[in-house]
DNA sequence: CCTCATGGCTATTGACGTTAGCCATATTGG
DNA sequence: CCAATATGGCTAACGTCAATAGCCATGAGG
């Protein structure tokens, strides 16, 4: 290759990602990230269609990191009511390690930044097996899309500070997803 | 007064409404609002300091609408679950009625468009007497964001278009609030 | 009638995403 | 060993947008 390369496109993702965790989305300005991997704004798009597409990469690789975790608290659960547990108390401590990645991934996207759809299969597949084990495969999808549209509202809401009414949080969590398991193992 | 006011801010609002309804919220330049009232965008500074205020008086205008219509349902159930169902169900209705301006409102906002605190008690408010009437009050606080939770983030989902996974999104709507009803009922 | 507070306007600034076009360089094929 | 070429980076520039500065016109009150 010709003019050797100053940065690659995991250098310029990573860059990305640091940013938004360290100044939140709206830090992320293609100078920032130029600036960071010691190259000029202009060059970067030489690695990424546009800024839309940069902020989809970041997505994906924080929706790959969490899919992980995601697996690990599957994994180490030995029962399914107790999998759908670990796998919404592993959503939360994702979200509150990295809360401007996760509010960026799992909020509203336009529609250049959106994930490949396969990501996002992979990633509610954890979840997706838990119902499965708990209702049954024909309650399976509907009771999921209930978890994680609780899950990840309520996380909306407490990353947005949308608590400021009293009462502990972390307790309201647990109380959340407790009722919604007792409710779905009772069917 | 001197030289004669050409709009007035509840135009300016209205305006501004009707532009993230029709073409969403990025469309929402002080220009498109300018032009929408017939006066130039540096004259909009003369009734609201930023754009991220006028943002937040568009937001308390939907939530002040969205209010009464939780009101509304709640009212017309005779019977706590009902009630809670019909408040749900009215939130679902109002999404899907104006979902530009009800993602913004219930999105992520930044500090400066953030509504009253005022404003955010009596729009829950309903939620919250459903939920005591339910659960009595000692855990009325922690069912309603429960629901609120599970309420905002499926109207999020929904609203982005992150149900491409087939099944019907009504259905699974009313499966969620009625598992949610009954588990709070059973306590 | 004169004063002055006020709303609107033009001009301008600064940030940002993005494109155009040039230059330098390392690899490849003769 | 050398030239051709493809490629990455750069500077310069444009368009859009929010926001500010400063001027002008107007109309109500003394």
């Amino acid at each position: 290759m010709p003019t050797p390369e100053r940065t690659t496109l995991p250098a310029v993702v990573a860059a990305a990602r640091a940013i938004v965790e360290e100044h939140g989305s709206e830090g992320l300005t293609m100078q920032a990230v130029a600036q960071r991997v010691g190259v000029r704004a202009p060059s970067l798009y030489k690695r990424v269609a546009s800024r839309d597409a940069l902020v989809g990469l970041v997505v994906e690789s924080t929706l790959t990191d969490l899919t992980l975790e995601l697996e690990a608290a599957e994994r180490g659960a030995d029962e399914p009511r107790a999998a759908l547990v670990a796998i919404a108390q592993a959503l939360r401590t994702f979200a509150l390690a990295h809360p401007a990645c996760y509010a960026v991934a799992l909020g509203p996207l336009p529609a250049a930044s959106r994930p490949a759809h396969e990501l996002l299969v992979t990633s509610s597949a954890p979840v997706l097996r838990a119902t499965s084990a708990v209702v049954g495969s024909a309650d399976a999808l509907a009771a999921a899309r209930t978890v994680t549209a609780w899950a990840t509202g309520f996380l909306a809401m407490e990353l947005s500070g949308a608590f400021r009414l009293g009462g502990e949080v972390g307790p309201a969590f647990d109380y959340g997803i407790a009722l919604l398991a007792d409710a779905l193992a009772a069917r």
